[in-house]
DNA sequence: CGCGAGCTTGATGCCGATCAATGCATGTGG
DNA sequence: CCACATGCATTGATCGGCATCAAGCTCGCG
């Protein structure tokens, strides 16, 4: 199911001991765009390499990462990093900011596949047909690292633990996708959003952020649509859950006051 | 989106010319329990190269991945290939007969999440973990390749064009994934129903089947857990078609009687 | 033959969509 | 600084599609 505890775990406890080249935020996801380019793209320096594709990796395949993960580049909010039709070159692991994925049908509908934080990859759809078949699209200024995808695959060729690491990757993408098909599937408006929540707010944890209060990076309708519901069924249901005493609802900003009575909500069949 | 044009296309210009152990069952999908094994399991020689695993590779290639499948194993119908929380340890191959695979959260609601048929691979969900996070059970009598994991990543280590194909196919199974969620996330009965019948067809197509009749192997209940639909929903959308003159439907037997009636209820918006 | 699993069909009700109006926050230009 | 526009969110009223409940029906099988 769209799971809120599982596979984060081991990363959780790493996180403090992190000597990152840019430090942690603690407390509200707050926007921090950065402002200064650092020297050297490392992942080997980097303070999400413990949440990113250098999962795992001895020092030594490190430094070899280094070598492939050579740039970046920045993504206002509202622009796409890649779209739809686009040739596929490179995968994309988000450093700074959020962004939503959606694909759409010939008739015009849009659904979102997805919203991704920093540590998160962006682009295995792209693999299948050398195109990309979603958007991938900036919620607030953003900064990714570019990955050439051929010199990946070299790369996965004579490191192991890479190669290992990237197919959990993407197993874990088809494994979330299979949960986003149970919540679509079978449950009621405010499971759907409950479990959102609780999705979000242990991703964010894992990031270092609070646990309990968030700000909301996408719309109410970018929320509905990744959530199969209208805006305003969100919108409604959002209101609901603060007349329950379960949160507290300030337009994006969002504070949780009864995490039980969330959790409660996605594992009771109602 | 759920694909009913992409992908397969080269696939089923090759499908004639195939050399096969096995003949191509052309016309109506009917059960064909395989009753003797075949005295050498060989992917060079399997009339489903063209659709399975090996697509795309060389003779050299061919040799050594038949080194690598070398059993098979017969599941019943109703048994299960593998469940969750078993340790994931191989991929399988579905040679002859179809599966489903479905998640199911703690409170006991399940949702399919696929229907696999011959050629296609299940257990990729199991990467992430080392142990399965769904059931694969079978619908029919069935054979699958059992494809030991830790070898076929040695394996496509050493071959570039099996791990490319291998990474197309994780890619493949992620964009079918976001094309379920349009699905359930934006259609409507109807339309998801016509998606449906459309995908299956296509692919029993790619194998050499009828486009226009087919036997469902699943139940009612089974394709609208796929659907997010009730049973007596999916039935109900199936009478509606008949009436309207696009499907002949009896039991479990289908005839589409109007493809281009069934393909402008997924191009239409309403 | 009779049982049971699966399918069909009808009647009713509810959840969430739809339509519509208002509120709130941010930004822009006079 | 205010007036206004714009994008997003909230809230209400109504409607409709699908779920739910409840019979029968069909077909395969012991």
């Amino acid at each position: 199911m769209f799971n809120t505890k599982s596979a984060t775990v081991a990363v959780e406890a790493n996180l403090n001991q992190l000597s990152a080249d840019q430090p942690i935020m603690r407390g509200m996801n707050t926007v921090t765009p950065i402002k200064i380019e650092p020297f050297k793209v490392a992942c080997s320096s980097c303070n999400l390499r413990e949440l990113c594709l250098p999962v795992g990796l001895s020092n030594a395949d490190l430094n070899q990462l280094d070598t492939l993960v050579a740039t970046r580049r920045n993504v206002n909010r509202g622009d796409t990093l890649f779209r739809t039709g686009d040739v596929f070159q490179s995968l994309y692991a988000v450093r700074t900011g959020f962004f939503k994925t959606c694909v759409s049908s010939e008739d015009g509908r849009d659904q979102v596949t997805g919203f991704q934080m920093a540590g998160e990859l962006l682009g295995l759809d792209g693999i299948s047909n050398d195109r990309h078949s979603c958007d991938a699209v900036a919620l607030e200024d953003s900064q990714v690292c570019v990955i050439p995808y051929g010199q990946l695959e070299d790369l996965s060729r004579e490191f192991t633990d890479l190669q290992h690491q990237f197919h959990k990757i993407m197993s874990r993408e088809i494994v979330r996708d299979h949960g986003v098909m149970l919540l679509l599937g079978s449950m009621r408006a405010e499971e759907r959003l409950a479990a959102f929540l609780l999705n979000l707010t242990q991703r964010l944890q894992a990031r270092g952020f609070s646990a309990s209060a968030l700000v909301l990076r996408m719309t109410r309708e970018e929320i509905g649509s990744y959530l199969g519901l209208k805006l305003e069924t969100v919108s409604r249901t959002f209101s609901k859950f603060q007349e329950d005493g379960i949160l507290e609802v300030k337009q994006r900003q969002i504070r949780i006051i009864d995490q039980s009575g969330l959790q409660k909500l996605v594992n009771t069949t109602c």
